[in-house]
RNA sequence: GGGCUCGUAGCUCAGCUCGGCAGAGCGUCUGGCUUUUAACCAGACGGUCAGGGGUUCAAAUCCCCUCGAGCCCGCCA
């Protein structure tokens, strides 16, 4: 793959992280779970577990972390809290209670549905929750070394980031013993492994550094950690990446505290939702990667992702952009197993929850054709004939395939597909029909008749409505347009015989009649 | 105040790192499949590369400015 001369972005930067860490490496994710973590979180821990393939991929021995920040508190009441969560607000993630009551925490609850979701996503980091490494004082030598080199912090603070920090600011925040919050609280001095604190609920306590009685301030926190789990390569958002963002500081810190190289990094842009912005949490703005499993195939999930630059800006439309990404899609399944472009064929294998491709290539019918034979018929065999008169279904391919694509198509139409995408076979005699020729009705009529004397296979009945509209002189459109017209108060279908056939005759003779007399 | 991303065909975008004839898919239109389409095949239409300036033999690509869209940071993480 080296030396290639169209590589993915992941290819790229892993191999700029191999020329700068050496071979072994660990890439670590630091998603927070302080709601549900939606798409746009997954956007970073994608984009590591691409970053741990490739440099995997070109020899080097990486491994995949994911720092769990439920020791964050929660910053405020969001849109899908009870208000009685006010109650809450400043205290750690992992300190609070689960809002559906089925987990031992709240960041348990959010954490547990992701982390299912990212198995099916095919993967697998190693966790590393922050409230375990407080506990456990995994941090305790960096606090001590923050504690006792807190002018230089303090310094490089106020140097990166041209603001001013009180004079007697300690590099640490102790969750207050009484109350649980740690945005209340304010640490007054230390000694040896035991922070001073007051707290705004009116506690005065002690906090010790090596049990989780405490933790540090987020930009000290990040380049800490880096030193305690040895991270060198780790996306980031562009939050942090900001001119005198966390990443500018976490760098000095790093360097001239912990004696450690920052990681390597990469900056990933936001995804926004189409029609309702950047996905967020705290707006309520939300797609989860479990919710999308439900509706997109999950090698789609990923190459929506994989498919971008992470500096670029993804806008996700579940409406008719699912009908382009599915058409792309195809075409660099194509590139893989047709070896077309190197880059496409890449994409697709970065695309793959699995770890390889399979030897042959999947059934791929066309996803507009899927989706009208699966509101045209309702169950398998009949989906797979349809498939097969037009050549998209082969005997080899598995049932499960489909199986599963029908049960993502039924929630896309019934959640976002976009309204001219879908059809119906009205109930009752549709509106539209008021725009029937006299001849339309007349040839209605006719085939009612013709209904009720035989019964038709495919082949007769698609003869049986040429000969009629023919011997009628009427132009095909014509006819077609008004058995849609009658049935789906449209003025076009798919193909008239094998659709009438697909519905009840004593139905279909019905409605041809009513319709055939309007006025 | 500072930073980032984006602006290329009706739509979604690639191409920009490293300058060399403006591209793809979808849509549309036309034709084909001696029988319709929302299957399939072929072809066509379609662009002031946001605007202006500069560098260059040569600029979508590099530099500067302007406009427009979205976002981020300012002792929260």
């Amino acid at each position: 793959m080296l030396g290639e001369k169209k590589m993915h972005w992941a290819d790229e930067k892993a191999e700029n992280a191999l020329r700068d860490k050496g071979r072994e490496n660990v890439v670590a994710s630091g998603i927070s779970p302080s709601g549900p973590i939606h798409y746009g979180n997954f956007r970073e821990i994608l984009t590591a577990d691409l970053l741990n393939k490739a440099i995997n991929d070109q020899d080097g021995d990486s491994k995949l972390i994911w720092v769990l920040d439920d020791y964050d508190p929660l910053r405020k009441v969001y849109p899908f809290l009870d208000s009685d969560y006010e109650k809450h607000v400043g205290k750690p993630l992992s300190k609070i209670p689960d809002p559906e009551g089925c987990h031992e925490s709240y960041a348990e609850h959010y954490t547990s549905q992701f982390v299912d979701a990212l198995s099916d996503l095919g993967i697998e980091p190693a966790i590393h929750k922050a409230s375990k490494m407080y506990k456990k004082g995994e941090y305790t030598e960096e606090i001590v070394k923050a504690l006792k080199n807190r002018s230089k912090i303090k310094k490089i603070i106020e140097e990166v980031t041209n603001r001013t920090i009180s004079e007697n600011w300690l590099p640490i925040k102790p969750i207050c013993q009484d109350c649980k919050n740690v945005s209340t609280t304010e640490a007054k001095d230390y000694e040896g492994k035991k922070v001073y604190y007051e707290c705004e609920c009116g506690y005065n306590g002690e906090a010790d550094i090596r049990n989780g009685e405490a933790k540090l301030p987020w930009r000290v926190d990040w380049p800490a950690r880096w030193k305690i789990l040895g991270v060198t390569v780790e996306p980031f958002g562009k939050d942090h990446a900001a001119d005198g963002g966390s990443y500018d500081t976490g760098k000095r810190i790093a360097k001239e505290i912990y004696d450690y190289e920052p990681p390597y990094p990469v900056v990933y842009e936001q995804i926004a939702l189409k029609g309702e912005g950047e996905m967020s949490s705290s707006e309520g703005i939300t797609l989860t990667p479990a919710k999308m499993l439900e509706f997109f195939p999950s090698e789609i999930i990923r190459y929506i992702i994989v498919r971008k630059k992470p500096n670029r800006h993804i806008e996700l439309d579940t409406g008719y952009g699912m009908l382009h990404l599915m058409d792309d899609f195809k075409e660099v399944e194509d590139a893989y197993y047709e070896e077309g472009e190197k880059e496409k064929s890449r994409i697709y294998e970065l695309s793959l929850p699995e770890k390889n491709p399979r030897d042959s290539k999947p059934p791929q019918p066309p996803f507009k054709h899927l989706v009208n034979a699966t509101q045209l018929v309702d169950n398998l065999d009949s989906i797979k004939s349809i498939l097969k008169r037009t050549g998209h279904w082969d005997d080899e391919y598995e049932d499960t395939w489909l199986n599963n694509r029908i049960k993502l198509i039924r929630n896309w139409l019934d959640w976002f597909a976009p309204e001219d995408m879908k059809f119906e076979v009205k109930e009752n005699l549709p509106d539209k029909v008021e725009k029937l020729s006299k001849k339309q009705k007349k040839f209605l009529g006719k085939l009612a008749d013709l209904l009720e004397e035989n019964d038709y296979n495919d082949e007769q009945l698609n003869n049986k409505i040429f000969n009629t509209f023919q011997d009628m002189d009427m132009e095909a459109r014509e006819a077609f347009e008004s058995i849609y017209l009658a049935l789906l108060g449209r003025d076009s279908g798919p193909r008239a015989a094998w659709f009438i056939l697909s519905l009840d005759t004593g139905f279909v003779i019905n409605r041809f009649r009513e319709a055939s007399k309007v006025n």
